[in-house]
DNA sequence: CGCCTGTCTTGACGTCCGTCTAAGCAGAGG
DNA sequence: CCTCTGCTTAGACGGACGTCAAGACAGGCG
């Protein structure tokens, strides 16, 4: 990091309000796209989208590696990989307490990805 | 084609409607992270992101691929491959107009996938 | 018909990805 | 201290991906 402070990239991924305009509304700046793919592809693995919503959608908000292991027929490592790659996307955060570790959610970028995927509510045929 | 009509999948990717809850709402089944993943994979590039964008938010609904190559650094033989990744993610459909030929978004999928990443609206903090 | 322009397909090349096994690290308990 | 369990890291391997150059195909025009 021998750069000085880098010019505070337009998008805030940890946000909880929207970065930008639906994909619909407005063309998604090269700068946004980039910064924004890594997101989608960290999502566009089956087993990865299966974790994310272990996940988030469980009790108390996060879920223990042990609970989301046997859930597949993958090895420990495979997961643990996974789990990483979610993790530098920043869709999730991992903490250690004691001798299990426990994945959270962020629902920050999550609102992001689903407001830049929102369409208007209806195709009316007439504008 | 010798195949009877196939098991109708469970998630009609050309619905309107979402075809399931949101990923923090209940866990996503195996078929369909299997069958939603790809669309998350196809966005999952930089090229293909902004491709989405500038087809969803083109005027009339649709954009022509001589509009969409000079944007990018890339040859067209390389732009032309992006598009068929989105097309076959099930993303956009084309049609040749005389020389043209002219991408258009499938509003159905990108609704359904913005609805699985919806989440909670605030995480207020009276229960 | 023959050429020109626009788009897609093919084949190739280097890189990244998903998976595994083996090894390393962190806490808990005897 | 040693050992056992839970999780991550390292290294390897086959397959998929992003890109390009070259060629094929489609439609308009002289």
């Amino acid at each position: 990091m021998s750069k000085q402070q880098a010019p505070l990239t337009l998008v805030d991924l940890n946000a909880d309000t929207p970065c930008c305009p639906p994909l619909a509304q407005r063309r998604v700046p090269a700068e946004t796209a980039a910064l924004l793919a890594p997101a989608f592809k960290a999502l566009g693995d089956p087993v990865r989208l299966r974790l994310m919503s272990m996940i988030a959608s469980a009790e108390g908000g996060e879920a223990c590696v042990c609970d989301l292991t046997p859930a597949f027929d993958l090895t420990g490592p495979t997961i643990s990989h996974h789990l990483k790659t979610l993790r530098e996307a920043g869709l999730v955060d991992a903490e250690r307490r004691g001798t299990w570790v426990y994945y959270r959610a962020r629902p920050g970028i999550l609102r992001q990805l689903a407001t830049l995927l929102s369409v208007e509510p209806a195709p009316s045929s007439q504008g």
